[in-house]
DNA sequence: GCAATAAGGTGGAAAAGTCAACGATCAGGT
DNA sequence: ACCTGATCGTTGACTTTTCCACCTTATTGC
């Protein structure tokens, strides 16, 4: 019997957004395997940690922006990571109503410890793309997230599925 | 000032995963905005609703496996889908597990409504990306899906930060 | 034929994510 | 200098998704 891929959405050529999701959800559940052997820290919190262990920024919007979270549940989140003295919180003196956002020691060695799980796990799945497709892939994620924009389609032409 | 999308991990080159995250986090906004005009199902009732539209299938696992969507969250879902009459489940004879699904009146005419709009938005997605990115991004796809199924990455070389 | 294993769906609980309102702050224009 | 609009983070509520245990059914191997 054919093994149960071959029904997914990817295996089946469904439309992209199909495709995307479930590939996204696949690459959610690969990363929280990895992180549930360091600790209690859920993923978005991971994220924070490695945008701010990476130098990638320090300022409370832009690791929000980079990691792609919530206002709301980024606040949350970085609270936590407070919390659990992952990271120490400050004030940020260009703009009252952001903060800085400093790694502890606790936040560093944890990240030291899965930072290389983790860039490994990249390295894997860029290994699994043919140089082309790595090229190829990053523009087209700019090009669809841009698309990802509009959102009425309200006077729909050509109202076909795509293949 | 730079726009604010400067900053996000696709701008930034942040590793696929993030991207994924982010383009996907996008395009689930993009199509809850459209859905959000016809009625108050959800995206993953929708989804549902599109493959057994579709023709693509009508048991209740091949249409979880296409859709991509846990199998508690699919029950839910299909048993909500089935008490607003959008969907009717029958017996499946050759597995007495599963069940059939069959759209209504009532489903197929909400999917006439949405799925032209639907459609449209995929077009615009598709019209994106350039004939060589269609072709590739499906591979990539299917690539890093693949690749996404190891979770042990405890061995780890080369643990430097990819870009 | 039987036992072990796997698959499928259900229901409940927990976790994660989205959304909106609010107050404080910043940016831009006059 | 002031006003307006936009942005930012916080909080609470809600929605969505994941996870788990359980029972039933199907498959596989001997």
């Amino acid at each position: 019997m054919a093994k149960t891929e071959s029904d997914s959405a990817i295996d089946l050529g469904l439309p992209l957004a199909f495709q995307i999701a479930q590939l996204h959800s696949a690459l959610n559940a690969q990363a929280k395997a990895i992180i549930a052997r360091h600790g209690t820290l859920n993923l978005a919190q991971w994220r924070i940690l490695r945008l701010v262990a990476w130098g990638i920024a320090d300022t409370t919007t832009r690791v929000r922006k980079a990691a792609g979270i919530d206002k709301g549940q980024f606040s949350k989140m970085l609270s936590l990571l407070e919390k659990d003295g992952h990271v120490e919180i400050l004030p940020y003196p260009d703009d009252k109503r952001q903060h800085l956002i400093r790694l502890t020691e606790k936040g560093r060695a944890a990240h030291d410890r899965l930072g290389p799980e983790l860039d490994a796990r990249q390295q894997h799945l860029l290994k699994a793309l043919t140089p082309q497709q790595r090229e190829i892939i990053q523009s087209a994620i700019r090009a669809l997230a841009r698309a990802a924009e509009c959102t009425d389609f309200t006077q729909a032409q050509d109202p076909e599925k795509d293949a």
